[in-house]
DNA sequence: CGATTTTTTGAATCATATCAACGTACGTGG
DNA sequence: CCACGTACGTTGATATGATTCAAAAAATCG
């Protein structure tokens, strides 16, 4: 019974996506076929782009392995980091990927990545196609929406050396494969000021 | 012709919900009449909460009259406002509407208001029933989305002065119709602040 | 009109930005 | 594999903007 399952998910290849795909239940294994077939694996250098400010969103990744920052330059040059992408995240400036409008976001892996990428109109004939892929993604926009509304709640409310700490306990991960500078530039502080909070928060104990 | 259109409206009772639902042009009459049957109107007082901290959102209302703050609480009683909400704004707590779980916002009315209600059941079997209505549900939670995204960057990378100016170019009717400490929540500094950084801004002109 | 809420003003304090310089780590080509 | 250059992180001094606590002035509501 497990070996042929096991069997079933090497012919399909044994991907994160194909995993978290099969973990929902919702399609059957030929739907499973379909669905894969879409997307192709690329692999992404580290500092190199899948997305930059003023091109348009054709395509939606799945993160195989590796990081990925979502951030936006001011005028003055300032970055500022939206988001980190891990392993199991979809990756998009959904906004633009539906808008069809220029991207205000640049997207770009920080470390050594792969990712499984598929195209606009493939995502789009996909959610016509499978009713539970287009509520899946409707999900996924909802808890994005809900995600952001924390953020500010967080920006609001809780200091910068607590929104540090939250953000090194609930994912580790960061301040193991993110640079310093990004994560200042996440929590909205200069490099310098990151420095200095670390020293005070690590000398204080 | 635009006769029989006029009568069309006193019958379905020319609301601006009415209006909208109309303007979307997805629904027939006998549509219009079904959806507009699930809706109730009520009268909200100044100060009245129409979703408060810890509760489920069980319903969604559309402002017909009148303004709403979204805003929430922390630990030291500091309140910060997420948004405004004026006539012909969907107003609900997305999140906990669809997940039905405690909610961290309260909404409350600014002004005296007059909103149409629709409960949770029927606003989603409303969906069920016209796909067009999910559709631009869907477009609502995006746009939302986006909105959210695009006020951590304003946040990040404008000052404080101007997001302010900006607001009341944008919004004029917010500097009218809202207090001083309720916009002065929603840039995220104290009524004292906002009361020095007007005095600033009108000093210098 | 009086009571309550809202806004303004003052002084002291705190956090972060900024400009500038120095140390350290990293990986790339010789 | 080392040396060099570049990118990254640390530290110092100073400036700026917002907070806090306190209280007065102004506006609003019943």
């Amino acid at each position: 019974m497990f070996g042929q399952q096991r069997c079933q998910e090497i012919r399909l290849l044994m991907t994160r996506l194909t995993n978290f795909l099969q973990s929902t239940g919702w399609f059957s294994d030929s739907q499973l076929t379909d669905i894969l077939s879409r997307f192709n694996t690329l692999e992404i250098k580290r500092k190199e782009h899948i997305l930059q400010e003023g091109e348009i969103c054709k395509r939606v990744a799945y993160v195989e392995h590796g990081s990925f920052r979502t951030y936006s330059v001011d005028d003055n040059l300032h970055e500022s980091v939206t988001h980190f992408s891990f392993e199991d995240w979809w990756v998009a400036d959904l906004h633009s990927l539906e808008n069809q409008t220029p991207t205000v976001y640049n997207i770009q892996a920080v470390e050594d990545s792969t990712i499984e990428v598929i195209n606009r109109n493939d995502f789009f004939s996909l959610m016509e196609k499978y009713p539970k892929f287009k509520d899946g993604h409707i999900q996924l926009v909802r808890r994005s929406h809900a995600a952001m509304m924390n953020r500010i709640q967080e920006i609001r409310f809780k200091s910068v050396e607590e929104r540090y700490l939250d953000l090194i306990q609930r994912q580790p991960q960061t301040l193991q494969r993110i640079p310093q500078q990004y994560i200042a530039a996440y929590l909205g502080i200069e490099p310098q000021s990151l420095s200095r909070l670390r020293k005070r928060i690590f000398d204080n104990k």
